[in-house]
DNA sequence: CGATTATTTGAAATCGCTCAAGTTGGGTGG
DNA sequence: CCACCCAACTTGAGCGATTTCAAATAATCG
């Protein structure tokens, strides 16, 4: 049973709906749960993890820096009633695992299988040299999340739909994206997101998620596969409905 | 004249609508626009600015790094058609002026009068001591932009509106708030934004934010005054309207 | 004090949400 | 290999919160 998440306009009824946001959300089975430490250096220690894996939870203690090797990771806050707002989607080299307090605040759930480097909190602060290495990846994620207070205060359901496909598109829409002269125009991407995970990404609902990719399959601009697959058949045009262009 | 906002749900009749933003926003009237530099030291030069001033603008070439000392900072993003979000504000000991790009990825303009620390980015980037302190606040933004995506994804207007309001009562509200026992439940606070602002801010129109503000008064939780400043005369019932508690 | 700007309020329109089925797809076991 | 099950997704209809458009009121500044 996946965790359905209340929407900002309908906070009284369906605050008590079952298939809601818990803090202790319904435990998701895993598909290879076993998290092996690989190797150990002073540098901290490498860890695998499946799909659907918790690294840690808001309120657990902030121990621990986590440097994305390999696969996707999403965080996310909760609300006390249950709605769920997915904070930033991590990559490969991101950093995450930071807090300003003692304890973390909000929670990191794996998306597809990876793995990450896990630094001790109080090794960074000692070692400039790695310091400086997480932190100015940390400058990159500032700028995108600043983008992406745009999508979540600006814009409207289907340019945040084009948005987030956009960001799946590698090396295009983005800064000094070269345009549809020499590549391709069309691209098959894998979104390893769910809708319901996609919607808490982008402040709407399940419904409206879906809705807006039916309206880009209508267009033309894409073709749904299955298993989150997506065929982006006009890379260009789906730039444009970002709103951002 | 000040610049008006389109609403992410009002794009094609409103883009051409005269009072938007534009890319170059029509030059607000800074009561104090001179911009004077006080001393110079190694770790770089403050600054003295007025109200309403531009520190630099989306697309600037990026070779500064600000410390705020004193003062409000907001920075903000326009969508190409006139949408502005204000994606962060900056406070006393905040950091802004960082980018992962050669340029600006959003404009800076002060709120209120204040100064800043002007650090040259390239000598931040050679300085580890400098680059430390400036990194370790970074984290507790980081924190806070968090926040405001949850409040921008999942907040009514209502709750949003509070929520800011809350943001401007010193110590409450937060991690380790000691609740209303021992001290005052009600304070003064000065919110040295528009009307406008605090609407980009929070991804709302004008309107719906004076709405909320009228209907925080009609429910006695707050007396609005003049110049910006709100009576908030109840903390607490404030604080359970931001839907964090 | 008068002009201009900021804010408030009202009425109508609309986008996205809610609620409720229906459909698809993957996995399982016979 | 197929029938069945369950979860994920899609679609439709109605509703409601917020936006839009319009106008009145309040505040600010010379």
């Amino acid at each position: 049973m996946k965790a359905q998440t209340a929407q900002r306009t309908a906070i009284p009824q369906n605050a008590a709906h079952p298939s809601f946001h818990r803090h202790e959300p319904a435990p998701r089975l895993s598909r290879a749960a076993a998290v092996v430490p690989l190797r150990s250096e002073e540098e901290g220690y490498q860890q695998r993890f499946g799909q659907h894996v918790h690294l840690f939870r808001e309120g657990d203690d902030a121990t621990r820096i986590y440097e994305l090797v390999d696969g996707a990771v999403m965080l996310y806050k909760l609300l006390p009633d249950g709605r769920r707002q997915v904070v930033e989607l991590i990559g490969a080299g991101d950093v995450f695992g930071i807090s300003a307090i003692p304890v973390y605040e909000c929670s990191a759930e794996t998306l597809v299988p990876g793995q990450a480097i896990v630094h001790d909190r109080a090794v960074v602060e000692r070692s400039p040299e790695l310091f400086r290495r997480l932190s100015a990846h940390l400058q990159a994620q500032f700028c995108a999340m600043h983008e992406h207070a745009v999508l979540l205060g600006r814009k409207s359901a289907l340019e945040r739909v084009a948005s987030f496909v956009m960001q799946c598109v590698p090396g295009r829409g983005g800064y000094g994206c070269p345009g549809p002269r020499g590549g391709d125009n069309s691209i098959n991407v894998r979104l390893g997101m769910t809708r319901q995970e996609i919607a808490d990404y982008l402040g709407l609902t399940i419904e409206t998620v879906s809705r807006a990719f039916s309206e880009l399959r209508r267009r033309g601009i894409v073709m749904i596969g299955k298993q989150e697959q997506v065929l982006v058949k006009d890379i260009c045009r789906m730039c444009k409905l970002t709103g951002a262009h």
